[in-house]
RNA sequence: GUGGCCUUGGUAUAAUGGUUAUUACGGGAGAUUGUGGAUCUCUCAACACGGGUUCAAUUCCCGUAGGCCACCCCA
């Protein structure tokens, strides 16, 4: 054994030090290219499915209950959806989309969202025809070429509710309902801040207000923020600048610059709220960068208040004028996204401070068997279980009966069964109890009986 | 898009301008061959890539890529 890595290593290492030209050869005969990903893509893998499974079964699990029909668009569209409906200027869309042609020359964009996606869906299938409201929902990844970091990604996957068809706020009151149980249910404590930002027409008179107030302040401010105040006003109120705080605190609020409908209807909206016991709070500094929303908007966050900049972990709100900006009747509507990889981060974080685990796996039993024979009469067996809904595992590539009880062990399963030749010969099965190490042999016609009455007695006892 | 920090096996880490790059977890095999959770043995596996400085670079410098942080913005 020594000898040959004596003898293995010293080769490897004249191989390296041949310097220019060894390295030469090395990268092209030897160094075989490895892929890596692109910037702001990521794998999701096995281990992470313990929090990717909750979410999508809860998501899956509110949009029956509430009655969201799902709804699946692809990840490409014409390009100019989403330029129209999220609007020229926006980060979104200047900087953010990837744009671009297709073999025919069509101007194609992988989608930075999807409402505006199922707008069109909603427009182009006549599903205005439908009772309203339509209330659809759906699950899948977008696209944005932004700077990763953490919590944000280039392909990010969002789970979104879209109430179309009603100006009802109840609809509004409904969906941010249904994303505040998409995390309660899973067991993160979160909060929901939420704004109005009325009518374009309402936002402009209180952008004219809040600029006017600002510039009187100019010399007060961040560098960022005199950029804003010509650029983009609304985004004044997010500055975090220390200096620009005062001027901040002291801003007009929109809430005091929305017409009585307007103001009707967020009062309806907190009202549900109240009557629902979904908490929340004001926050008038909540406004959306995405051109099409009106009215309510609002963003949850993790109530630890941890996790950085990017921490909101959905955001929606009404948008009563995007089916008529993208070429259908008027169509009053409401949606929310949320994003998955965020609350899947949030949540982890939150486990880990509180010791708490990801409910484990609910494998009922372990096959381990020994031999050929008995490896063929396992399958059979497992097949059976299957049909019984017992949960089983198995390693039929591991052969000695250790090293898979070693892996029962690890996977924390109760019980292992146990099929060895003799067995197989004599019909019967080893049933051993994983924490106690009692084992009985029985009739392998009784097995599944005896199983049963194992877990059931194993209920009660919890 | 702007600025900053970082990059050693799958994960987490140690050390070093110069013969076999540390340790733990993990993976595989095994400790008289049909029994796990303990211990032990063996084994697998890394200096992101490219260039430069140097007699010599994983170590110093530059570039690229990727990650992270803040901003911008957003989920």
């Amino acid at each position: 054994m020594n000898k040959q890595k004596k003898i293995k290593k010293p080769v490897m290492q004249k191989a390296k030090p041949k310097e220019k030209t060894a390295n030469e050869s090395s990268s092209t005969e030897k160094g075989k290219k490895t892929f890596g990903l692109l910037r702001g893509m990521h794998d999701i893998l096995p281990k992470d499915e313990k929090y990717w499974k909750p979410f999508f079964h809860v998501a899956e699990k509110l949009a029956e209950h509430f009655q969201f029909g799902r709804i699946e668009t692809p990840i490409m569209e014409e390009a100019s959806l989403f330029v129209r409906s999220l609007g020229r200027g926006t980060d979104v869309v200047d900087k953010e989309m990837y744009i671009f042609e297709d073999r025919d020359g069509t101007r194609v964009a992988l989608r930075p969202e999807n409402t505006a996606a199922v707008v069109r869906a909603y427009i182009m299938h006549g599903l205005w025809n439908h009772p309203q409201p339509v209330k659809l929902w759906y699950w899948g990844p977008m696209f944005r070429h932004e700077r990763p970091q953490a919590g944000r990604y280039r392909e990010l996957w969002q789970a979104g509710f879209e109430t179309l068809g009603t100006h009802d706020p109840v609809a509004d009151a409904e969906l941010i309902l249904v994303a505040y149980n998409f995390y309660k249910d899973i067991g993160l404590p979160v909060e929901v801040h939420i704004n109005s930002i009325g009518t374009p027409e309402e936002r402009e008179k209180y952008k004219t207000e809040l600029v006017n107030y600002y510039r009187a302040k100019r010399s007060y401010l961040c560098e960022d923020c005199r950029k804003r105040l010509g650029k983009n006003p609304l985004r004044l109120l997010d500055c975090k600048a220390e200096q620009c705080q005062p001027v901040k605190e002291e801003a007009p609020q929109i809430i005091d610059w929305l017409g009585e409908e307007s103001k009707n209807h967020f009062m309806k909206v907190l009202e549900y709220l109240d009557e629902l016991a979904v908490p929340y709070t004001l926050r008038h500094t909540l406004v959306r960068g995405l051109d099409y929303y009106t009215h309510t908007v609002f963003e949850i966050y993790p109530a630890t208040g941890e996790g950085g900049a990017q921490s909101a972990l959905c955001g929606g709100g009404r948008y009563d004028l995007l089916a008529e900006e993208l070429g259908g009747r008027p169509t009053p509507a409401a949606g929310v996204a949320l994003g998955i990889e965020r609350a899947v981060t949030a949540l982890k974080q939150y486990n880990e401070q509180n010791k708490k685990e990801m409910p484990a796996n609910n494998l009922q039993v372990f096959f381990a068997q020994l031999g050929d024979r008995a490896r063929s009469r396992a399958l059979k067996i497992i097949d059976e279980l299957r049909g019984q809904e017992i949960k089983v595992a198995f390693n039929f590539f591991k052969n000695s009966l250790k090293a898979q009880l070693e892996l029962a062990n690890s996977l924390k399963v109760p019980y292992a069964l146990i099929l060895g030749q003799k067995e197989v010969q004599e019909s019967t099965i080893i049933i051993r109890d994983m924490e106690s190490g009692v084992q009985e042999i029985v009739d392998q016609k009784k097995l599944e009986s005896m199983l049963k009455k194992k877990f059931d007695n194993g209920a009660k006892k919890e």
